[in-house]
This record gives structure tokens, sequence and C-alpha cells, in this order.
DNA sequence: CGTTACTTTGAGCCTGATCAAGACACGTGG
DNA sequence: CCACGTGTCTTGATCAGGCTCAAAGTAACG
């Protein structure tokens, strides 16, 4: 289970790849050297459950690589994804035990756990963890929002450019790159997970990714790989007029 | 526009009745001084617009009294609700200069507003009000995550229950009641803002409200005032099985 | 090759949207 | 007091977008 070493051989964390995006952003050296006491890595394969909604957690985690969901079920088995964890996403509650959701690893994940109680310690004494905790959640509150707006109101196929519009923008931000024109991105989920993310079934997930190649919004290469010709052209299709800040 | 006077004599935060709830809830009273140095009261009328979206907002607030809703709207018109504020609820986000949203009034409101600068500040020296805007946001994430599955995966009638069992819920908390049993309570919102928040249309809430009385899930009194019989009943038929923590 | 997981496509149905009309409550002015 | 207007809500008839059920195609892998 604790493969650190394997692929993350620093336990320093002056070279992690998500230092200045991460829960630990604003940490000084003494922050870092604080947090580093209390932390190690765990790392999942791909389709593996990190905690199940309701299971007892007692760590609090940033993904450092690789894509995590969280997903709630009802008793009858319909799902609904409520986040899509990238790298320097955090996970869980300082001051809640159990887990509220379930966690699952959608591609092989690597992540940078502290054990929660002396993380909740360091909350109260590093205000720099506590900001940016704050900062993080607020934005998690925005696109959670904007995520509202598509369940509630758009169709189907305004739902599918709207998810590609998102990932395709993450991935240029990541780049460095300003979202303009073509865009080239591989998809980071399955059909069934797409639906899930949109509520939708996997078929109409299907049925309109076809339909907005048929039209050549995008260009598929194999199921996954997919070129936007004209970003503007998508952003019209999700029924954002402006730019807006959707954010993962 | 400023008729603190009127509505709410006293300028001292002791005898405020959201004092324990809101933003300021874990101030000392050295920090409720200083509070105190920044802020004025608002209120708006029913139907008013507290402020547009992308709009400077030069303030963040606390509702004291009445219920706002945070909405966005598409440029076709579509419009869903992401937030529904009660009093306690904070408006404004820190560290943004425009609006994310159009805040409208419900009902008659008044806040608590505080200047965004200083309050931004004292933020910064004061840990106590960004430890309890960290965990009223926290709680807020967890409620948008609640609603999206609501939104995405539920049916008509599935989202009305869900929707009436909140509102009771609330309702019932805030009396000091635990809900269960018998509840009664008024509906803060017209059966259109009921389909914003849910993303229907009014025809469709109307008949399944219709429906549910039909049923004797529910009793009406005039359009507004509700009771339900069996609080047991209306969480099944909300298809939360458990009495989970749906909150607003 | 055969298995398995993922995806696409088709046919028919059903829930909720749309369009339309009327009911009800309330206030205003003649 | 009534006529009228307005905002809110209810109900009906019809339509269509997305779901369900079903089958077949594709690719990776042992």
């Amino acid at each position: 289970m604790l493969q650190d070493n394997m692929i993350f051989p620093q336990h320093d964390c002056s070279g992690c790849p998500i230092r200045h995006r991460a829960v630990c952003a604003r940490c000084d050296a003494h922050e870092l050297e604080l947090l580093e006491e209390i932390k190690y890595y765990r790392s999942f394969e791909a389709g593996q459950t990190v905690v199940w909604s309701g299971d007892r957690m007692d760590f609090v985690a940033s993904v450092v690589s690789g894509i995590a969901t969280l997903t709630q079920t009802m008793e009858d088995g319909r799902t609904q994804m409520v986040g899509l964890l990238l790298p320097s996403d955090f996970v869980g509650r300082p001051g809640r035990d159990g887990a509220a959701y379930d966690v699952v690893a959608t591609s092989d994940v690597v992540m940078c756990c502290f054990r929660k109680k002396p993380f909740e310690q360091l909350m109260e004494t590093t205000p720099h963890i506590a900001q940016r905790l704050l900062q993080m959640t607020l934005d998690e509150l925005d696109a959670a929002r904007e995520w509202m707006l598509v369940l509630g109101r758009k169709t189907a196929r305004e739902k599918i450019a709207s998810l590609l519009a998102i990932i395709a923008r993450r991935d240029a931000t990541l780049n460095l790159i300003t979202p303009k024109g073509k865009l080239v991105f591989d998809l980071p989920l399955t059909r069934e997970a797409m639906a899930d993310y949109l509520g939708l079934t996997l078929e109409t997930v299907s049925r309109q990714i076809s339909a907005l190649k048929r039209d050549g919004v995008i260009v598929l290469e194999g199921k996954r790989h997919v070129i936007v010709p004209d970003f503007t052209r998508l952003l019209e299709e999700a029924g954002d007029d402006n730019d807006g800040g959707l954010l993962v």
C-alpha cells in the first residue's frame, strides 16, 4: 500500500509537482517540515476505491497524480458524481470523522496523505494552511455551482459540450496555454463516468458525442483522444456565451 | 437604503439573533468590536435584487433575517438557483471583486454588511473569522453536493419531496425540534422559485405538489402552508433512506 | 482466439416540457 | 360594491428529449 519510494523517491516536498497549487502552497520551509513529519504517500490502481462513504477516515490528502472521483449513490443504485479530483485537489474534511462520499481512483493515483489529528492541530497553529484551504474550498464551491447549472438546466448536448470544455480548459491551462482555437486532449473518464458526472445515461453520452463529432465540433481519434478545432464553437455548443469561469 | 436604526436599533452585536451561527460566531468581545467598526445594516424588500452577477461588490455580508437566493442565468433566460440564503448565511467572497451570481431578496431581508477591504484585513489577523468561514464554506459545499444528486438523478416527485424535507428539517431545527412525526411549516418560495431550485418547470412543480397532496404525503392549507403528517414518509418519497445530512 | 470491458447504434416508451386556458386571491379605482 | 388588472397557482392536451431495453461493434489482453 505504501509504495512511496517507488514512485516519489523524495520525501522532500521541495520537488513535489503540486507544491505550488496544493493545500501546502503557501507554506514556508519551516511549515513544510512540520507537514513532512505527518505525511505519507499512498498509491491506488485505476478502479480501486480509496474510501467508502460512511467509512472512518483518519487522514486527509492531496492528489499528487492521477484522477479520482467523489460519488454519491442512492439505495437503488443511481449514482451521481459530485466531485472530480485532479492533481493538487484536496480530499477529506478536517473536523469530520467519516467520509461523506465514495472516493474512487479513475486512473492510477498517488496521494500525499496527512494523519488527520496532527493535521487539524497544524491548521490551528499554521494560518497559511487554513488560508489556502479556504481559498480552495471557495473555488470548489464555485465549481459546484457552475455544475448545478449544467445539471439543472442544460440539454444533453450542452452538458457534453460543457464537460469537454471544462476538461479542455483545464488541460490547456495545465500546459500553460490560453484555451482558444485548436485544442487537443485525452478524456480521463469512461462514458459511464461522464454520464455520472452529467446526470445522463451512458447511451445518451455516446450518442451526443457522436452528434458533436458528426457536426464537426470535435474530432475523435480512438475513443478517448479528442481534437477541438475551434474552442469558441465548443463554448457556443455548451451554452456559455462568455468564456465563463468553469473550473474543476 | 441604510435603515439600520429602524429595524435593528442595536449596533451592538451582543443582542444579534444570528450571533452564534454567523461568520462572527467564534469571535470574542474584542474581535466583535473590530467588526462593529466596519459593519452597517442594509434592508431589502421582497423581490429586490441585492446585486447583479458581474457587478462590483465592495462588501460581504451576513443575512440577519429573511431569505435570499443565489441564481445563475443563461443568455436565453434559463435560470438555475445555486444557493438559498437563510439567516446567518454568508454572502460574497473575500478576495473577489465582482459578484459571481445574482443575489435576490425573496422576502424582506436585512443584511449585516462589512466593508470588504477591512474585512479581508481582519481575516488575516483574526483567525476566528477565517476558521468560522472555512467551516461554513465546507458546509455549503456539502449542501451543494447533496443538491447535485437531487438535480442529476432524482425524479420530479423525489425532487419536490427532497425540497420539502430540506425546508421542513431546517424549520424544525430552527425551532429546536427533532424532525420526526408531524411537522408544519410555511413555504418561503414561490412555485417558480422552487422550479428554479430543482431544475423543473413551475407546472411540473405544481403538479407534483398536487400529487403528493393527493397521496396524503402532505396536507396544504392555502398555497404555502404545509403540514407533513409523517416525516419518515416524506423522506421515503425523497429517495433518502437514511435521515441523511441534507442541509441548506 | 476467446474473454472482458468499453462503446456505439437502434427501436420504442415515458417523464417532464411546452403551449394554453382558467382558477384564485388581492388590491385599486370608478 | 363591483369591475378590472395582476400575480400566483392549477389543470389539461400534446410533444419531444432522454431513458430503457436490446444487440452488435471495437480494442486490449491473457
